[in-house]
RNA sequence: AGGCGUGUAGCUCAGUGGGAGAGCACUACCCUGACACGGUAGUGGUCAAGAGUUCAAAUCUCUUCACGCCUACCA
C-alpha cells in the first residue's frame, strides 16, 4: 500500500485500486472461515450460478447484498462464512457443448455417451466458472478454498446418497405418465420449467359420426392432429345434449370410441364435448385414467406423427396439421373454426411448443415434504424477507404436483437405478453392482440424469460436507440467511426447504431474502434479443464496484422491480468522489489515532458530528439487521454528504486550521475518529474506497474489513449540541436566503445583525461568530438585543428565538420578489387557517394525543412567525419599490 | 379464472394514522484555499378516482380504473 503520507490522488484511481486491495483480502486470508473460532455462526451459500454462466445484474445485485451482509457480520465478530460456487446445470451446459461440437460438425450421438461427457468436463475446466472471476471484481469476500461444484466428487456422493434414502422411503418412485417433453431439447420436464406463452390458435370443430347410424357428435379442439390416439369423447354428466350418444367414430381411423361422462368438462365450452387423447394431455391422462380407457401415442419424442397416423406418420406435429384439416373437410367432417386465445406451454429454454407425452419417468412425491416445508414458515422457523411471498409460497406449496426429476440428458448426475435383464427388476443402490443382486442377471444402468434443482436443492448441506459428519457441517449448518431473486422460489428456494428438512430434520436457513428482478430504466426485462443488456463488467470498469454496489443497495428495497441506469450509478460514483475528497481534506490534518477510549468531544462541531454520528450508526445498523440495504444507503449518503462534508468539515476548519494547537490537536482527534468510524459503517456497501482510504489514515492497523463495525455509542448523543449547532444554521441559512431572495451581488459583503433576548444564544452566537462569517459570505456580524436596534433597509428573517437582519444593498429584482413573497404569504396563511381550525376543533382537542396537540400549537406558532418574515420582506420591497419612483 | 403486487414531483422511488419527502432532472447565482463529479437558494405534487371509518387518512376499509407479475385442467 502507498504509505499514509502521500498525497491522496485528486479522484479516486479505482481500477488500480480495487485490484490491489482485493489481492491484499486474499493474500492474508480474510475471507477464510475458521469453524474452530469463537463467535455467532454467519453463513450464506451462494445461488450458484451456472458454470457456463457470465455475470448478468440479477447476478450482481444478489452478490452485492450478500457480501454486504457477511461483511457487516465479519465486522460485527460473527464467525461468518460465505460458501461459493457453481452449478452444472444440466440441459444449459449440455448445448453449449453441443454447439460447439456441432462447428466441428460432430453430434454427441456420434461421439457417444462417455467421449461426450469427457468433451464437457474438459470444456468446464476450460471455460467454466469464468464468472468466480467476475465476481471477485464485484468485491465478493467469499471463502474461496471452500469453492463447490455440484457434480465434483462430494456433491455427486450426496446426490446419491439423497436419491436412495428418498427411493428407499418410497418418496421417489419410476412411473408411466405424461409428462412435459420437449422434442427440440429431447428431454422430460418438470412442470415448472413449462412456461405459458398467450398465443392466438383457432378451434376446430370436428364431427365424429355416430356407429351404427347413430347421430354424429361435434367436438372442439385445438389439436386435430392427435385425433389418432383418441379414446373416447367425454361430456359433461349434467348436459342433456349428448344422453343418447353412446359410441362414435375417431375420423381417419374409424374406430369405434365411447362417449363418457366426466365432470371436468366445461359444459359452456365449445360444444361440451371433449375429445379424450390419454397420451397427450395431462388432463385427458386423468380421465383416462378414471375411465380405465386405453392409452397410445400418436406423436413421438422427436414430434412427428407416428405409426398409428397410417399415411401421415413422419410428418411433424404442426405441419401435418394443415394436410389434415383439409383432409377432414373434403370428408364433410370439419364442422368450423373459430380464433381461440390460449395459453400455450412452452420448453423454458428454447420455447418450443412442449409435446404431453406419456413416457417412463422418476418423479418425487412432494406432498409430505412440502407440507413440513410450509410448516417450518408457517411456524417461524424460516423467515421470508418480505413477508408478502408467504402467501405465494403457501400457495404453491399446497397445491404442489409431484416432481418429475429424470432427464433425457447426458450431463448430469445419472440416476442410480439398475434394472436386470433377466428378472426385470429395478435396484437403486448406493454402490455400483456388478450384477443383479436378486438373480445375478445381468444389469442395464437408467441412462436419465437428475434434474438440475436435484442437486442444487442439496446445496447448503452438501457444500459443508454431508454426507459426512464434518466440522463445517456441525459449526454451520443449518446457514442463517438466504439471498436470491423471487424468481426461483419454487425452483430452488422451496426444494432446499423439502430436502433439508427431510434429510437433515432441520431447516437449511433461518431467513430467506427476497430482492427485486434486475430491469432496464424502463423498467423492462433486460434480454440479448432486446439489446438493453447493461454488463455489470462494463459498469464497473466505468464507474467502479462500490459505485455500483451502492446504486444496487440503495435500490435494493423498492417492489419487485429494479430499475437500474448507468446515470444512477453515475450518480452515485460522484458520491464516491466526495467522499475521496473529504479524504483529501482531512488526511493530511490527522497525526495519529485518537486515544482509546475516545476523548469525549469538547467543541461545538465536535460534539455536534459526534452526536449525528451515533444517530447514523444506530440506523445503519439496524438496517442492515433487517436486510433494509435501502435505508442503511440512504443514511450513509445524507449523513456523510450533508452531515460529515456540508456542515461538520466547514465548522470544524476554524478548530484544525487555528493557531491553538491544543484545539488543533483534539479536532483532529475527533476528525479522526469520526472518519474512521464512518469508512466503517460504509464498508460493507462500498468495500473498496474504504478499505483504501482506511489503508491510508495515519497509524492504522491492519485492515477495515476486519475492523470492529461501529455500534454507536449512545453518550454520545448531545440534545444541546445539535440544538446549538441548529441555531448557527438559522442564522446561517437566514442570511443566505436574504441574498438569494434580494439577488444580492456575490461579492458584496453584509454586514448581518442578530437580534435575541435570549443571551446565551447571543454569547454562542458571538463565540462563533469568525465561523459564521466565511459560511455566510459576511463582513461582520453583530449582535443586539434590541429590537428596535434594526437597522433602516434591512431584511428580516424571524426564528423562534430571536430575528437576522441582513442590511440590504445592490440591485434587486423588486418586481419578481414581490410576487415570491405574495405566493410564500397565501401559502403560510393557508397552513396558519389548517392549524388554527385544527385547535378550535374540541373533539380535536379532546381526543388527540397531548403531544399531537402540542406539535399543531408549535406548528402555529412557527407559521405565524415565518408569515411575519414574508409579511416584513413584502413591506420592505413595498417601499423600495416607492423609493424607487 | 384465481392469487399477489403496483399507482406519491418531469423520471426513479422512500414514506403505513398526526408537518408530503429523497436522489436525479430543472431555474438562478457562485470556480470561497477537499471537491464545479462542487456550493447556495429555489421551482415543481387533488399522494390514480370515488365512498366510508376517525378529532385526524398518502397511510385503515370498501368500490372502481389502469398497469405488472405469478399460478391454473377451458380442450
Amino acid at each position: 500500500m502507498p504509505s499514509p503520507n502521500e498525497t491522496l490522488s485528486k479522484t479516486f484511481e479505482r481500477h488500480e485500486a480495487e485490484k490491489r486491495v482485493y489481492a491484499l483480502w486474499e493474500e492474508n486470508n480474510l475471507f477464510r472461515a475458521d469453524p474452530a473460532r469463537p463467535g455467532e455462526p454467519f453463513v450464506i451459500v451462494i445461488p450458484p450460478p451456472n458454470v457456463t454462466g457470465n455475470l448478468h445484474m440479477g447476478h450482481a445485485l444478489d452478490n452485492t447484498l450478500q457480501d454486504a451482509l457477511i461483511r457487516f457480520h465479519r465486522m460485527l465478530g460473527d464467525n461468518t462464512l460465505w460458501i461459493p460456487g457453481t452449478d452444472h446445470a444440466g440441459i444449459a451446459t449440455q448445448a453449449v457443448v453441443e454447439r460447439s461440437l456441432a462447428a466441428e460438425g460432430v453430434t454427441r450421438q456420434e461421439l457417444g455417451r462417455e467421449k461426450f461427457l469427457e468433451k464437457v468436463w474438459a470444456w468446464k475446466e476450460e471455460f467454466g466458472g469464468k464468472i468466480i472471476g467476475q465476481l471477485k471484481r464485484l468485491g465478493a469476500s467469499c471463502d474461496w478454498s471452500r469453492e463447490r461444484f455440484t457434480m465434483d466428487a462430494g456433491l455427486s456422493r450426496a446426490v446419491r446418497e439423497v436419491f436412495v434414502t428418498l427411493y428407499e422411503d418410497g418418496l421417489i418412485r419410476q412411473e408411466d405418465y405424461v409428462i412435459n417433453w420437449c422434442p427440440r431439447c429431447q428431454t422430460a420436464l418438470s412442470d415448472i420449467e413449462v412456461e405459458r406463452e398467450d398465443r392466438e390458435g383457432t378451434l376446430y370443430y370436428i364431427v365424429y359420426e355416430g356407429v351404427d347410424g347413430a347421430p354424429p357428435l361435434t367436438v372442439a379442439t385445438t389439436r386435430p392432429e392427435t385425433v389418432f390416439a383418441d379414446v373416447a369423447v367425454a361430456v359433461n354428466p349434467q348436459d342433456a345434449r349428448y344422453r343418447d350418444h353412446k359410441f362414435v367414430k375417431v375420423p381417419f381411423v374409424n374406430r369405434a370410441v365411447p362417449v363418457i361422462f366426466d365432470s371436468y368438462v366445461d359444459m359452456e365450452f365449445g360444444t361440451g364435448a371433449l375429445k379424450v387423447t390419454p397420451a397427450h394431455d395431462g388432463n385427458d391422462f386423468k380421465i383416462g385414467k378414471r375411465h380405465d380407457l386405453p392409452i397410445f401415442s400418436c406423436v413421438d419424442k422427436d414430434g412427428r406423427l407416428n405409426r398409428e397416423t397410417g399415411p401421415y406418420e413422419g410428418l411433424d406435429r404442426f405441419a401435418s396439421r394443415a394436410v389434415i384439416l383439409a383432409d377432414l373437410e373434403a370428408k364433410g367432417l370439419l364442422a368450423k373454426t373459430e380464433p381461440l386465445q390460449h395459453a400455450l406451454g412452452v420448453c423454458y429454454r428454447c420455447r418450443t411448443p412442449i409435446e404431453p407425452l406419456l413416457s417412463l419417468q422418476w418423479f418425487v412425491k412432494t406432498e409430505s415434504l412440502a407440507k413440513s416445508a410450509a410448516d417450518a414458515v408457517r411456524d417461524g422457523r424460516i423467515k421470508i424477507v418480505p413477508s408478502s411471498w408467504e402467501n405465494t409460497f403457501f400457495n404453491w406449496m399446497d397445491n404442489i404436483r409431484d416432481w418429475c426429476v429424470s432427464r433425457q440428458l447426458w450431463w448430469g448426475h445419472q440416476i442410480p437405478a439398475w434394472k436386470c435383464a433377466s428378472c426385470g427388476k429395478t435396484h437403486v443402490l448406493r454402490e455400483d453392482p456388478t450384477d443383479c443382486p436378486d438373480c445375478h442377471g445381468p444389469l442395464a444402468r437408467d441412462p436419465d440424469v437428475l434434474d438440475t434443482w436435484f442437486s442444487s436443492g442439496l446445496w447448503p448441506f452438501s457444500t459443508l460436507g454431508w454426507p459426512d459428519e464434518t466440522e463445517d457441517l456441525k459449526r454451520y449448518y443449518p446457514t442463517t440467511v438466504l439471498v436470491t431473486g423471487f424468481d426461483i422460489i419454487f425452483f430452488w428456494v422451496a426444494r432446499m426447504m423439502m430436502m433439508g428438512l427431510k434429510i437433515m430434520k432441520e431447516v437449511p436457513f433461518r431467513t430467506v431474502v427476497l430482492h427485486p428482478l434486475v430491469r432496464d430504466a424502463s423498467g423492462q426485462k433486460m434480454s440479448k434479443s432486446k439489446g438493453n443488456v447493461i454488463d455489470p463488467l462494463t459498469i464497473i470498469d466505468e464507474y467502479g464496484a462500490d459505485a455500483f454496489r451502492f446504486t444496487l443497495a440503495s435500490q435494493a428495497g423498492s417492489g419487485r422491480d429494479l430499475k437500474l441506469s448507468a446515470e444512477r450509478v453515475a450518480g452515485y460514483s460522484r458520491f464516491i468522489t466526495k467522499l475521496w475528497n473529504a479524504a483529501r481534506f482531512a488526511l493530511p490534518l490527522l497525526q495519529g489515532p485518537p486515544p482509546t477510549p475516545l476523548p469525549k468531544p469538547q467543541t461545538l462541531p465536535d460534539q455536534w458530528i459526534r452526536s449525528r454520528l451515533a444517530v447514523a450508526t444506530m440506523a445503519v445498523n439496524a438496517a442492515l439487521r433487517e436486510f433494509s440495504f435501502d435505508r442503511a444507503a440512504e443514511t450513509l449518503y445524507h449523513f456523510i454528504w450533508d452531515e460529515f462534508c456540508d456542515w461538520y468539515l466547514e465548522l470544524a476548519k476554524p478548530l484544525l486550521y487555528g493557531d491553538d494547537p491544543k484545539l488543533k490537536e483534539s479536532a483532529a482527534q475527533n476528525l479522526y475518529a469520526v472518519f474512521s468510524e464512518t469508512l466503517a459503517l460504509l464498508h460493507p456497501i462500498a468495500p473498496f474506497v474504504t478499505e483504501e482510504l482506511y489503508s491510508r489514515l495515519p497509524g492504522a492497523k491492519g485492515f477495515l474489513m476486519v475492523a470492529p463495525f461501529p455500534r454507536g455509542r449512545a453518550e454520545d448523543r448531545d440534545e444541546a449540541a445539535e440544538k446549538n449547532v441548529g441555531y448557527l444554521m438559522d442564522v446561517c441559512r437566514a442570511v443566505r436566503q436574504t441574498r438569494a431572495d434580494f439577488g444580492l451581488a456575490p461579492g458584496a459583503k453584509v454586514a448581518p445583525v442578530v437580534q435575541s433576548s435570549d443571551g446565551e444564544i447571543l454569547s454562542l452566537l458571538r463565540e462563533r461568530a469568525p465561523l459564521l462569517l466565511k459560511l455566510m459570505g459576511a463582513s461582520s456580524l453583530s449582535f443586539s438585543g434590541d429590537p428596535g436596534a434594526k437597522p433602516a433597509d434591512a431584511a428580516t428573517v424571524i426564528h423562534a428565538w430571536g430575528e437576522v437582519w441582513t442590511p440590504l444593498a445592490g440591485q434587486i429584482d423588486l418586481e419578481a420578489e414581490m410576487g415570491k413573497r405574495l405566493k410564500e404569504i397565501a401559502k403560510l396563511e393557508k397552513e396558519l387557517a389548517a392549524a388554527r381550525q385544527k385547535l378550535q376543533n374540541p373533539a380535536y382537542v379532546r381526543k388527540a394525543p397531548p403531544e399531537i396537540v402540542e406539535e399543531t400549537r408549535e406548528k402555529l406558532a412557527s407559521a405565524e412567525i415565518r408569515l411575519q418574515s414574508a409579511q416584513r420582506s413584502r413591506d420592505l420591497i413595498g417601499d423600495l419599490t416607492r423609493a424607487a419612483r
